[in-house]
Parts: structure tokens; sequence; C-alpha cells
RNA sequence: GGGCCGUUAGCUCAGUAGGUAGAGCACCGGAUUUUUAAUCCGGGGGUCGCAGGUUCGAUUCCUGCACGGCCCA
């Protein structure tokens, strides 16, 4: 990683450290550059730290703009109103250069280093709020050139992998991480004020379980035993409604050790979201306006959106279709009764390629084939098979599926709930069979054991429950119109490259 | 997993119908007291992703690999 202009800036600190100059432990601020720019008055003295984003030398002057938290300012070194001894530190009889202050600056601080000024508040003749230095300290010293001032960084796998550079270099993008604070502070708010409490459950845990995925394994030398990080809280959670809570909810990270593509990503923030004496019915309330409600936060009060060039409605009432009947119409038959190599026909047919395509399988990617992806509205997708949802309550009038929900937008599976299954026996039983189904299909996907002590739990009674999961990296992609999983993740992995150790 | 595309200076990008390379920003030296991508003069900087092959000669053509992007499954 040597390049000469990282030797030219060591060079340049050593030079700094010969001269007396140290960086300091902290800086007292009297203002952010953020709020001193929205709030701007002329004739207040100042102390304000951000980084150098620009010089523009003018000799006896020089400019140079700050970079705060979500907004840049001005300062201006002049020789006649800034001191000859305005770098902190720096000893001017041993330096033996120009005594001239803007060329101290221009001489000493580089772009990209982190300072804090002090001075009075002045506009300059085209009225741009500037701090006029009279003092100058250098906080640190940045040893490598920022990205190219007008195009920033332009190659995605820089923009990935040097994400701090990015967001040195790109305002907007510090803006769109912060709103996902916001949307993450308002989602805990909106679950809160309707009485839910957020709680935590183990990441590491002995068996996962919840969902179909293939999981991370890990082990415990303390526990001498084998780990697996968790593909869900769905169990967890409902060991802690048999507990006696009766909201929860859990808002983190789960792990699935499955492909990367723009919507996937192997570590992602889902929320979970208990409540007892509800049913599926409820949840789809609460879903519809949490999903309402956040449009609106993010657009600035809209209940449209734009999405990879649609115009997305988030209007309420939602759509909502039926799983079974929507894929009968396209498929022109009854898919729960059609034997298993009719779906599969159909599948090959559509040119589907499925990896061990068990009927529960096929059902989901002839759904999406057929129905899911091309649904653009918020649509809820109701009452799925049963064999897709091995955790969901029997619907209470039909046979063959569960009370069950999917909420999909842009194509895109965003949210997922059932009225919870409950009865301890009925689930031991789908559970084993997902077991069984695992050794006959080879599908590393399904589970390689029940977890008992989940069993144990609902034998000791979990009241009727509604549950909801939403991926809200994804909720966050739709709204911000983000075409990558990636772009809403303030630090994505990707694979490791050569060692690049200076 | 398959297909297509990309990888050239720190960054953004040109370029060579095969003769080892350019610009802008950044950097270095100089000029400049009101700029907003300041400007002007001068200068340094490259294993052209990596490894093979073809060739007198490869950054350029071919093959493989790595990393990344998009699409399909």
């Amino acid at each position: 990683m040597a390049s000469s202009e990282y030797e030219v800036r060591l060079k340049k600190l050593q030079t700094l450290k010969e001269l007396g100059v140290r960086y300091p432990y902290r800086y007292e601020t009297t203002h952010t550059i953020d709020g001193l720019k929205e709030n701007f008055k002329e004739g207040e003295r100042v102390r304000i730290a951000g980084r150098v984003l620009t010089k523009r030398p003018f000799g006896k002057l020089i400019f140079s703009h700050l970079r705060g938290e979500f907004a840049d300012i001005q300062i201006m070194v002049q020789k006649g109103k800034t001191p000859e001894d305005f770098f902190v530190g720096l000893n001017l009889e041993k330096y033996g250069g120009s005594r001239n202050p803007a060329k101290i600056y221009e001489k000493f601080v580089d772009i990209g280093d982190v300072i804090g000024v002090e001075g009075e508040t002045v506009r300059t003749k085209t009225g741009e709020p500037t701090v006029l230095v009279e003092r100058l300290t250098l906080l640190v010293k940045s040893l490598h050139p920022l990205p190219e001032k007008w195009h920033g960084i332009q190659d995605p796998e820089l923009k990935y992998r040097r994400r701090y550079v990015y967001l040195i270099s790109n305002l907007e993008a510090r803006k769109h991480f912060y709103r996902r604070f916001l949307f993450l502070r308002e989602t805990r708010r909106f679950f809160e004020e309707r009485g839910f409490i957020e709680l935590e459950t183990p990441i590491l845990q002995p068996i996962y379980g919840g969902a179909t995925a293939r999981p991370f394994k890990t082990y415990s030398n303390a526990l001498e035993t084998d780990l697996y990080l968790r593909i869900a809280t769905e169990l967890s959670l409902k060991k802690l409604l048999v507990g006696g809570f009766s909201r929860i909810y859990e808002i983190g990270k789960n792990f699935r050790n499955e492909g990367i593509d723009s919507t996937h990503y192997p570590e992602f923030t889902a929320l979970e979201a208990y409540a007892a004496y509800w049913d599926y019915g409820d949840v789809m309330e609460l879903t519809e306006e949490y999903f309402n409600t956040m449009v609106r936060l993010l657009t600035g009060g809209e209940e449209e959106f734009e999405y990879a060039g649609k115009r997305i409605n988030a209007r309420r009432p939602f759509k909502r279709i039926r799983f079974v009947e929507s894929l009968n119409e396209k498929v022109g038959f009854d898919v729960l009764k059609a034997p298993y190599e009719k779906l599969l026909a159909v599948a090959e047919r559509e040119g589907i390629k499925v990896k061990n395509p068990t009927r529960a399988k096929l059902y989901d990617k002839l759904f999406d084939h057929f129905v899911g992806d091309h649904i653009t509205d918020p649509t809820f997708v109701m009452d799925h098979p049963i064999e897709l949802s091995p955790l969901a309550r029997r619907h209470r009038e039909e046979e063959g599926v569960v009370e069950r929900f999917e909420l999909f937008v842009a194509g895109m599976e965003v949210a997922n709930a059932f009225s919870e299954l409950n009865d301890p026996i009925d689930q031991k039983e789908r559970l084993l069979k997902e077991v069984e189904l695992r050794k006959v299909a080879k599908d590393e996907e399904l589970p390689e054991d029940v977890d008992w002590d989940f069993i144990t739990a609902l034998e000791y009674g979990m009241p009727p429950t509604g549950g909801l999961g939403l991926g809200l990296d994804r909720i966050f992609m739709l709204i911000t119109n983000s075409e990558n999983i990636r772009d809403v993740i303030p630090l994505p992995t990707l694979r490791p490259k050569e060692d690049q150790s200076s």
C-alpha cells in the first residue's frame, strides 16, 4: 500500500512533531459544524472541529471547507487577521519558514486531516458563512488522500470495502444511514406504544430452528459443544411467551449461511413480535399500520414511494389475496390436491430449477414465479399450505392450509405472520416430519433435530398468539429506493482480498 | 451454480486495429488577499488485477484464476 502520497504525509507528520505539534486527547467545541451552519450569526466566537475537505489558497489568504457530520462549513486563514502563532504547538523559530499563516496552513494542513479551529464567524464578500481562524489545532492527520472531490468513490467494490472512505466523501450516504437510525427508532417506538417490550434472546444456540435455512456453526470451549448462530428468534420468543410475557418483540440479527444477492445477506436485521390472545387478523392490522407509518416517516408524509422505477402505493387497506387460490388460477388446477409429479412438471415446464424439490419447496417456488414476483403494491398473501408452515396454526375453517400471511411489496417478501401454533402435540409431529424430511430429501436447510425444550415449553401452555416477523433491511431498502441490500448495511462484508497492509 | 460485463496513477476515467501509457482531481515547487471543482506556471507518480500461452515484442490477442457488478436459477 506504500504510495508516494502516503510517504509525503508521513514525512509531514514527522516534521510537525519535530516542530512541537502534538495530537491532543480532547478538543472542547462550542458548536457542531451542523449546528453552527444551521444557526449562523456573524460576530460570534466559536470553536468547531471537523475534517478538511478542500483548500483554495490565495497567497496571503486561504479558504477551506470543514466537514461536520451532515454539513460543511467554510473556514478562512488570513494574513493580518490570523495571528502568526495560530498553529497550536508549532515552534515558529525552529520552523524558520514563512510566517504567513495562510502559507503555514497550505503547507501543513492536508485534505483529510481532522482539525479544531477557534475564531470569529464572518461572512465573506459572497456571503458565505465562514469562520475566520485565530487558532488551529491539528487533531489527527489523514495519511491517505481522499477520493476525487467531484465524483467521490464510484467503484461499487470500493464503496463497500472502504465504507469509511465512502462515508467521508459522501454526505448523502451518511444521511441515508441516519435515516436508518430514525427508521429503527420509530420501529421501536411503534411497538412500544402498543405495549410491546423488547427482550433479547440467544444468538448462540445448541439447536437452530424457527425457519428453514442453513446455519452458521461454531463451537463453545466452555460448554464443550457445537453451537449455531440463530436463523430466527421465533422459538426463543415463544418460550418467553410461555413464561408469561404477553407482548414482546426483538430487533436483531439473524444469520443464514446462504447465498448473497441484492435482497439476501447472511446477517440481516429482523424484527419478531408476539402478542398473546391475538390471531393473525390482529397482526395483519398491525402490519398494515406499521408499514404505512414507516412509509410516511421516510418519505416525509407521503403514502407513495418509488422503488426500482416503480411507483408503490402504500395507502391502507392493502390488497389481500389467498396463496392457494391465486396460484390455482395461474396453473389451472388445485395445487393442494394435485399429485407431486404434476407440481414438479409445472416447475420444469416453466424452467424453474428447484434444488431438493420437496412439495413445500415447489409450492414456494411456483408461488413466487407465478404470483409473488409480479406483486407491486403492498399485498397480503394469506393462508399458505400447511407443508410450508410448520409453526403456524391450522386454519380454523379450511383443510390443508394454515392461518398465515406474508406481506409482499415490489416482489419482495417483507413480513411473515401466523396465528401461532400452540398445540404441543401437533407441533411435535410437524417438527418431527421436518426432521424426517431432511433425511429423505437430503436438504440441509431443514432442521437437524427438534428443539425439545421448545416442545416442553409448549406443553406448559402457550396462549393463543399472533406472531410477526419483519425483514427490516428489506423494508428500509424499499422505502429508500435502495436496490441492493448492502446499500442499507453500514459496514457490509465482502470476500476478503489479498493482504493489503502497508 | 450458469451467462454477460468490469478491473489502467491514491480517486474519476481516456487509450493502445500488438511496439511497455494519458487527462482531471489529489500530491510536490512557484505565483496569487474573497474563493466555492479557484486560477496560472513547472514537476513527480503506473508490475495497465494475477498467472500462463501465442509472438521478435502483450496493458492490448487467447486460456485459466481472483475480486466486483448485473441478470438467470
